[in-house]
DNA sequence: AAATTTTGTTTGACATATCAAACAGATAGG
DNA sequence: CCTATCTGTTTGATATGTCAAACAAAATTT
């Protein structure tokens, strides 16, 4: 029972996932260098947070220094920011394309776990959509009929404290 | 571009999610009282952490505490634990039966987003288990094309730096 | 060239979450 | 009853990630 702990053995954190995200996106049209203020204004913190987080991201050896103090992602940093916008962009796809959530809340979602999804779960979401979304004539036919389901059941809650234990236990025997 | 925030503003940290199940758990048979050794021990952290942590989780009313110093879901502590429940399992299930994830890795995963995932998400995703592993013809029809699918593109690989950006434009224009 | 603004760093603070170690009270064994 | 163990708390430490404020260096404006 000790699984939980898992979440802290990621690659990276959320905050070290942002600020490479933000060193790619700011990077773009200056040959991938950016600049401290650049990423504190595009994650909203202070230089100085930026500055502190600097140091560890580069001892660790994911961007890179310029003699004129600019940062860009090394191969290793850059590995990670590309893995992690397929995961993203792979779960937010998910969560338009198939289950119909609205962008913002898919925005936030995917942004979340970006970072602890593994990648064979991002591999096989991506499997899923493309067979989902192709016109294969079974994905074209399960899309269209799941679309008519859940308008049927759209009172089917989560667990509203239902002390008989809802749909957890029909749903746990199944991922056994 | 401050999406990434709200990552701090769930209702319940990864710690506290899990100080929440376990009390749930250990009291299982004891009409819901748990003491701080055993949630210490389930969650293999020291008794000292778990008291300084029970500080703030009672603090916030999610646990109520004895005369003999025990510990007990409030209402509000039990509908969130009932939710990371059923967030977990559902996501778990997908990752099982859908997307035919090796338990362990979909433990791991499950486990790590349980408490990031909105209650939409979770809605929808027990409605797309609902419907794909009914006896739905379209449903079953898909389930076997997509198994038959995945065998065949087993090379599509998430984001090994391609430098031309790979699946990740076709699928962020698919969630626009 | 001088003045002003921007930039990057450092410092001291706070919040969360963990540990080890020390301690006091409760429980249990002999 | 007395000792030994178990229990829960507290204290001091560490790590991450944030802030505000102060500062010096660089860049820009005038």
């Amino acid at each position: 029972m000790e699984t939980w702990k898992e979440f802290d053995a990621n690659e990276v954190t959320h905050s070290v996932a942002h600020h490479l995200l933000a060193i790619h996106e700011l990077g773009r049209e200056y040959g991938g260098w950016a600049r401290v203020s650049d990423i504190a204004r595009q994650l909203d913190i202070t230089r100085g947070s930026v500055s502190i987080n600097l140091r560890s991201i580069k001892a660790r050896g994911l961007v890179a220094e310029d003699d004129r103090r600019q940062v860009k992602l090394s191969p290793k940093g850059l590995r990670i920011a590309h893995g992690l916008m397929a995961k993203k962009t792979a779960m937010k796809a998910f969560m338009r394309q198939v289950l119909g959530i609205a962008e913002d809340e898919a925005d936030v979602d995917s942004c979340k776990i970006e970072h602890l999804l593994g990648d064979v779960m991002a591999e096989r979401l991506v499997h899923l959509l493309r067979f989902l979304l192709s016109d294969d004539p079974a994905a074209v036919d399960a899309m269209k009929r799941f679309r008519q389901f859940k308008k049927e059941c759209p009172e089917s809650k989560t667990c509203p404290v239902c002390d008989g234990q809802c749909l957890i236990e029909e749903l746990a025997a199944a991922a056994k």
